[in-house]
RNA sequence: GUGGACGUAGCUUAAUGGUAAAGCUCCCGGUUGUGGUCCGGGCGAUCUGCGGGUUCGAAUCCCGUCGUCCACCCCA
């Protein structure tokens, strides 16, 4: 059979088989937002194409060559969120959230797209969960989003992971900032390349990101001079960060080179990598200008989005052993047409009792019946044949150590309890 | 966006110019109503992602295209 369709380049099917690490993933990440005081938040798939360009800023990567834009039927251009915070924070503004008691707190869950070279951990379509936090400037919290964001990569039971993390300053600082790292690039612009000499203009800190070889001992120096610059109020707010962070015991390791691919970010920025490297997993920062530039009342936030296929990717890397679905408790045999309508009868009652129940009505013969509660993994098979109806009976059969009793039909549930709790 | 490798039944692979194999999976059976192991049998590639070309003849060679993977780039 000849395969006419196949899915579209860089996205996944992801089979039943597969859904025990999005369970697995999604019930720990709800629990650690909702006891950490988040409230969930869903955004549209798609905004207006000028809201990400504004935000994430026109000459990064994202927004110059990886989001998927459209023009609807009315002529709008609308593009397919490309991240989690932009929309966010168009919510927020939009149904005046700053209203509300701050700091506000939100958490979402949902696909994100982007047009990009597919790889492995590299998809166009991919999940990715996050949080958002409007309304504070102390470094503390700060540190507490990125704890708490440990929390869950703990709490799903991955090992060695590093938070990286560097400052990049406050908006006041930043001219100053960029002045200095400006001087700096042209003492050296002989070295960089093409690319470099151009982003140097439009947005120097760009220049950071770029792994041309040649630029690499510029660049390396660069991520100094970004440091050294940073003024007096961002030192101390990073400062504090990091004190935090020790206090809290969570592990970072300060890189300077990190900025991050969007243009949004002020102060603290960081990256979840495992230690013997790889992708990062997830990564996040503070924004503490973007709600002012979007249109709302100049507010400070901080938010990070979890790269979950990778994390997932992680998970199975690691060997970390993750909760099996349980499809179903007992199933049910039937042997002959009146077995058959008394297994209905029986599956109600189970069903009822908040048993998980499968069974194979189309098939007859017992042989093929246990074969697929076998193959199922289900540990309880409950056997009805002609005996059975006229007994008002069936049989109980562990299939985990073939042992079987017959029990009245009155007697069922009861009997069941003793078998699985 | 750049460079490279690859693409055979649901899955993992074999066959490298002569009319596509195997294992697993799946289905059926191994005496009266009992699974997992074992044994026997069967379905399964409208033919080797798709389209074209070279050739008497192609899964095997060439071109294009789609897809996967790797490196770069970027990030999640």
């Amino acid at each position: 059979m000849g395969v006419k369709f196949q899915k579209p380049r860089g996205t996944q099917d992801i089979l039943p088989s597969e859904q025990k690490y999005w369970y697995w993933t999604e019930d720990n990440f709800r629990s650690v937002m909702l006891s950490a005081g988040f409230g969930r938040i869903i955004t549209p798939t798609f905004e207006n194409t000028d809201l990400f360009v504004r935000s994430v800023g026109e000459d990064t990567d994202i927004v110059s060559k990886e989001m998927y834009t459209f023009t609807d039927r009315g002529g709008n251009s609308l593009t397919l969120r490309p991240e989690g915070t932009a929309g966010v924070v168009r919510a927020y503004i939009e149904n005046g959230m700053h209203k509300e008691p701050q700091p506000v707190k939100v958490f979402y869950w949902g696909p994100v797209f982007r047009y990009d070279r597919p790889q492995a951990g590299r998809y166009r379509e991919f999940c990715q969960p996050g949080l958002e936090m409007f309304g504070e400037q102390d470094p503390i919290v700060d540190a507490q989003v990125i704890a708490l964001m440990m929390k869950f990569y703990r709490k799903i039971g991955l090992k060695d992971l590093v938070v990286k993390i560097n400052s990049i300053g406050d908006i006041k600082g930043r001219a100053k900032m960029q002045k200095a790292l400006v001087d700096f690039l042209s003492a050296h612009r002989r070295t960089l390349c093409a690319e470099c000499k151009r982003r140097m203009i439009q947005n120097p800190m760009r220049v950071l990101d770029c792994k041309e070889k040649k630029c690499q001992p510029v660049i390396e120096e660069a991520g100094g001079v970004l440091i050294d610059n940073l003024n007096t109020a961002s030192k101390e707010h990073f400062t504090k960060v990091l004190e935090y962070l020790d206090d809290m015991g969570v592990e970072y390791e300060l890189d300077h080179r990190l900025v991050r691919g969007l243009d949004y970010y002020t102060h603290t920025v960081f990256e979840v990598v495992a230690k013997n490297g790889g992708l990062s997993i997830g990564g996040g920062g503070r924004y503490d200008e973007l709600v002012k530039m979007l249109g709302g009342p100049a507010t400070p936030a901080i938010g990070f989005g979890v790269g979950l296929d990778r994390t997932i990717d992680l998970l199975k890397k690691q060997n970390v052993a993750v909760p099996e679905v349980v499809f179903s408790d007992v199933f049910i045999v039937q042997l002959g047409d009146e077995a058959k309508k008394k297994a209905i009868r029986v599956i109600d009652q189970l069903d009822e009792a908040g048993y998980r129940v499968a069974h194979a009505l189309g098939r007859s013969s017992i042989k093929s019946q246990l074969r697929v509660a076998n193959r199922l993994g289900t540990k309880i098979a409950i056997i009805i044949g002609e005996r059975e109806v006229h007994d008002k009976s069936v049989i109980i059969r562990d299939l985990s150590d073939s042992t079987q009793e017959s029990v009245l039909d009155r007697d069922l549930i009861k009997m069941l309890k003793k078998r699985i709790q």
